[in-house]
DNA sequence: GACCCGGAAGAGGT
DNA sequence: CACCTCTTCCGGGT
């Protein structure tokens, strides 16, 4: 007899709690993620549930990035589950996310050190979630599901020592239910178990497994690194993947490319090509990646001098997933390898495209800069004042999600269809008038790689193909005005980089006040959402530190000199000494904000970005839902 | 209610 | 351990 019965199966990757409180159950559900042992638990997640599909759980969700994350990459199917009732057909959603670390650090860092995130290995989520690659069977012993509601406990084939765990909880508990832990240890994988700790509240501080092991699980032939695969290896992966994970069969014309192409796609380009399957490919790749960047750097903790990172600075984007101990960079990481590192077989079959961009491969953004200003580059920000202009509804429509630099048509509001995370807005520029520096890491300015706030707004403001204006957008460059015009995402985006994926706009903003005292920025008065640097890129890379700053602002108050330009119409209001930075005596010697960039647009290394935004651009089915934007702004918010 | 401000405490990295 | 740069929270103002 067959009970239809709903439940949420969510395997997560480390201990916290989730409440489940039913209101109407079937019809409504709210559940709380906690995380902590019980006593100091914070609440890291909310979300109101249908039990249609937890996807649009995911879409009204709290803003809290972490449940985005979480939630983002749930897909549901149908089981047969014995229980003590017989066999039930439940709904089973399942998270088979690979947590990136900078997950794992924020949560291990709001959890005080007990909490690590464990990426759930391919093999394992296999082994876990497709009852129909047992042939309906269910979950293997049929312990993965609860038998009813409330039931806490290890199901039969669980064992503590496992190297998954999971969630459940019924959505029919009238009351709030415990969701409980559960282990599962098989692993069709042997060689490729992760060692996990016996507890999951007693991780270490570095449980993360290496990508490395996840070797284990490829095709012998197969190199680990998948940034080296020939358009061979690729098929070769494909076709493991499509039977490690139980996928239905690629269209393999999707895949016609080479390792480095394939590392390119976003997830959501992935999710084009396998509907099903792109977030687990995607988190599959970047963990290979992350095995391949930890051979060639000896380090996962150097992304900003990784060639990945520098070949990929915004690319596949923001959820690229960060070394354990390192925050994600989201700039820009200014390296001269990453143009060393030009795609070695790029036999990758798409055409180029007319949008052009050629991802200036990291470059510091940073102009060499005369203390005078911000350059002659009034007309770059156009974009960036248009759309904040025009349009600030839609950029801040989904508040708390990651809201996404447009597509490259603004005008196409198919931003739900295939939103290329970071493509251009609009094929502008590259005309020398953004001020660049020759893209030379022997700068001896330091580079602080977007590490701090006033140099990752600097990056995105200066970024050569405008990804970020719908985020951030100068106002009048040439005084250092600019408006934050999407300050949700913007936060969002400052929290990535940061790791703490609980930012919004009000704590950015009081970091950004925190840069009034020290004279790098000051409050355009009147106008909401903006701001203006008081010095120069080239400034206040010069500057040791702000507490410097802050001493010699004590001892010398007076007033702002430096800047003497009038700010144009843009910035409403303000008058002169409204925008008179102070002057003081930098450690370097000021340079011209115009020598011009370097324009690299044209540079061979041609760039990683290029190949992703052809192939975004060239690969835009319809989306079906807004759900799906959505799913897809948290997942990139990932 | 959103934005803005700045104090206070503290986290996390260097 | 000291220091720096925020992060987080907050009360208050516009």
């Amino acid at each position: 007899m067959w009970e239809e019965e709903s439940s949420y199966g969510v395997y997560v990757l480390f201990p916290f709690r989730a409440v489940a409180k039913t209101n109407t159950p079937r019809v409504r559900q709210e559940i709380i993620i906690t995380i902590g042992s019980g006593r100091d638990d914070k609440e890291y997640g909310r979300v109101v549930s249908s039990s249609s599909c937890i996807r649009e759980a995911a879409a009204g969700a709290t803003a809290d990035g972490m449940f985005g994350r979480l939630t983002g990459l749930v897909t549901t199917y149908n089981a047969e589950v014995p229980s003590s009732r017989g066999v039930l057909r439940r709904r089973v959603f399942e998270a088979r996310h690979l947590f990136c670390p900078s997950t794992a650090h924020t949560l291990d860092r709001n959890s005080k050190g007990v909490m690590k995130l464990m990426p759930l290995t391919p093999g394992q989520v296999s082994t876990i979630t497709r009852p129909s690659a047992t042939g309906g069977g269910g979950f293997g012993g049929g312990g993965l599901i609860g038998s009813g509601p409330g039931t806490n406990g290890t199901g039969p084939g669980m064992t503590n020592n496992a190297a998954a765990a999971a969630f459940v909880f019924n959505s029919g508990a009238a009351a709030a239910a415990d969701l409980f832990w559960r282990y599962h240890h098989h692993h069709p994988h042997p060689g490729g178990a992760f060692n996990f700790p016996p507890s999951p509240t007693l991780l270490p501080p570095t449980p993360f497994p290496s990508p490395l092991d996840f070797k284990h699980h490829l095709p012998a032939n197969l190199i680990t690194d998948p940034r080296i695969w020939t358009k061979e290896d690729v098929m070769a992966f494909i076709q493991w993947a499509e039977i490690e994970f139980d996928l239905p069969r690629f269209d393999a014309e999707l895949f016609q490319m080479n390792g480095k192409a394939l590392c390119l796609l976003t997830k959501q380009d992935l999710g084009e090509r396998c509907p099903p399957a792109g977030d687990l490919l995607y988190n599959v790749l970047q963990l290979l990646r992350r095995g391949g960047d930890m051979i060639g750097t000896g380090s996962a903790g150097h992304m900003p001098s990784s060639p990945v990172a520098s070949h990929f600075p915004f690319s596949p984007t923001w959820c690229l997933p960060p070394a354990p101990s390192s925050p994600a960079v989201l700039s820009p990481a200014p390296s001269i390898d990453s143009q060393s590192e030009s795609p070695r077989h790029m036999d990758y079959q798409q055409p180029p495209t007319s949008v052009g961009h050629h991802l200036t491969p990291s470059v510091s953004i940073f102009p060499t800069t005369q203390p005078i200003g911000y350059s002659n580059n009034g007309g770059t920000s156009s974009g960036g004042s248009n759309q904040s202009d025009s349009d600030p509804e839609e950029s801040s429509a989904s508040s708390g999600t990651l809201n996404l630099p447009p597509p490259p048509t603004p005008t196409t509001p198919s931003s739900s269809t295939s939103p290329p995370p970071y493509s251009p807005s609009t094929p502008k520029q590259s005309n020398g008038n953004i001020f660049f520096p020759s893209g030379d890491s022997n700068s001896i300015e330091p580079n602080t790689n977007g590490r701090l706030l006033w140099d990752f707004l600097q990056q995105l403001l200066n970024d050569t193909h405008q990804r970020f204006t719908s985020f951030i957008a100068w106002k009048n460059q040439e005084m250092g005005v600019f408006k934050i015009v999407d300050p949700p995402g913007l936060a969002k985006l400052w929290g990535i980089q940061k790791n703490h994926l609980s930012m919004n706009y009000d704590k950015m903003s009081r970091a950004l006040r925190y840069y009034y005292r020290v004279n790098i920025l000051r409050k355009v008065q009147g106008e909401r959402h903006c701001y203006q640097f008081l010095r120069n890129p080239s400034e206040l890379k010069c500057i040791k530190n702000i507490s410097l700053l802050r001493q010699q602002m004590a001892s010398s108050p007076q007033t702002p000199t430096t800047t003497t330009a009038k700010l144009e119409s843009t910035t409403g209001d303000m008058s002169d000494e409204d925008y008179k930075p102070t002057d003081l005596s930098m450690p370097c010697p000021p340079t011209s904000w115009q020598e011009g960039p370097q324009d690299l647009s044209t540079s061979a290394t041609s760039s990683s970005m290029q190949l992703q935004l052809n192939m975004s651009t060239s690969m835009t089915p319809p989306v079906s839902s807004e759900i799906a934007k959505t799913t897809v702004k948290l997942e990139q918010a990932s």
